[in-house]
DNA sequence: TTATGAAAACTGGTTTACCAAATTGGTTGT
DNA sequence: ACAACCAATTTGGTAAACCAGTTTTCATAA
């Protein structure tokens, strides 16, 4: 089973700063980028990890409750802590919290979000790999395939801008785009309503914004998440 | 088993989960601010705060714990926690681990850097209030000191480009300069030159941009920023 | 009145034991 | 052979007691 295999890497790594917190916790960090544990796959028990790490279940509590903080892991009662797929949606409490960002303020939520994807799509038009582009065009026929079932498509669509700001190459960038990705998906969760021609109307813009990336186009990348981005300057001018 | 493991995986709406899980934090957070609590004080005791928030020793523990890791608190052995000045450093740290940005992609974070704070500005100078503009004259005050007293500027420096962030009225704009602004103050330290020339040119530089502010011209902003971000645009260039 | 110092109270940290929910694996009934 | 069931085990969560320093208190001596 998967717990044995990282139980003897821990015997290996019997060595461990016993110290501090956050030792600990980059060690179950490193831990599971070791072992490519994936989304779904079960942490060891918090006992089994205080035996092996040689600290007190306490430290370990402590470490598994900030990884579960960071969304890296979820913790469910009575049996076990599984890793998450995306682990972004602490860092959005973090924004609201430490940087005392207010509620309701989403507009620059949304203009700090078009600045953003506008950088990010001209460097992905520049740099993009073909690796990269099949990951966007992967993610361009998700959400149509959501649309076209007439399911909800916010996810997909946040998705395909992930992808993009990922092929953009800029570690940073694409970081700040998971950082408000959840806010913008709880915002339109809200209120975007979905009727049919409006949907299919976002498949052309993402596929117009999908093909100039492709022909890497910078000017054409940028006009064409302009035209997508065209409702939420709305948006914004409406709300000033 | 399985399928929960699924469900969990398709609920994208950890934030709920969380929100149960951050009472206590938030409750704390609060009564940081309702007793307007600064840098130095003391916070109650663990046991205290358990009473009086009604809930159990081990829940204030983590509780702190989470505010100690952002760095807001700090707390200290059979003595307390005592509140820390605004805990930017500590997500910084936390940045690195969650956006998983490795130490030497710096041109990530200064092309970042040059994307935000070129919006930034064109938003200042529609935007500033005339308290803001008068914190950015006293910012741009205290670097010209700094500059001519042939002392270490470079957080002056870095405080001039924040107030200009904060007068652009969008704080999840000032919010991102605040987060990338110690990577910075860290890298530029290391191997910035400081010769007299090039400090009175950078003095200029800021108070072309300072002018152009004042004067709520927003190509003018722009291009001076542009000027002033040459040599950061060259250190982009040479690394490619 | 002030200085001293020891004891009492209080602090965060740790250990331990226990709880209830969830998993597990075997058993039983069909 | 298969499904349903039940009890033992394992899980994270909780509470209380204890530990080792720190801080406060206060009686006592200078």
């Amino acid at each position: 089973m998967l717990n044995k295999v990282i139980q003897d890497s821990l015997n290996i790594n019997h060595a461990i700063d016993l110290e501090e917190d956050i030792h600990v916790f980059n060690s179950i960090k490193d831990l599971i980028k070791k072992h490519n544990l994936e989304e779904g796959d079960k942490l060891p028990s918090e006992r089994k990890l205080s035996e092996k790490l040689g600290v007190s279940r306490n430290q370990i509590r402590s470490a598994v409750q900030k990884l579960e903080f960071y969304g890296i892991v979820k913790t469910m009662p009575q049996s076990g802590s599984v890793i998450t797929g995306i682990g972004v949606p602490a860092i959005n409490n973090m924004m609201k919290d430490v940087l005392e960002l207010d509620a309701p303020d989403f507009k620059s939520l949304v203009e700090t979000r078009i600045i953003i994807e506008n950088a990010a799509v001209r460097l992905a038009a520049q740099r993009r790999t073909a690796k990269e582009l099949e990951e966007i065009e992967n993610a361009q026929l998700d959400f149509t395939r959501k649309i076209l079932n007439n399911e909800p498509a916010l996810i997909e669509d946040i998705k395909f801008h992930l992808t993009i700001s990922k092929a953009s190459g800029n570690k940073v960038l694409h970081g700040i785009m998971k950082l408000i990705a959840p806010d913008i998906i709880a915002h339109f969760n809200k209120e975007q309503v979905c009727d049919r021609t409006k949907a299919e109307k976002l498949i052309n813009e993402h596929n117009d914004v999908l093909e100039a990336i492709r022909n890497q186009s910078v000017p054409e990348a940028s006009e064409s998440l302009n035209v997508h981005f065209t409702s939420l300057k709305n948006y914004l001018q409406n709300n000033n």
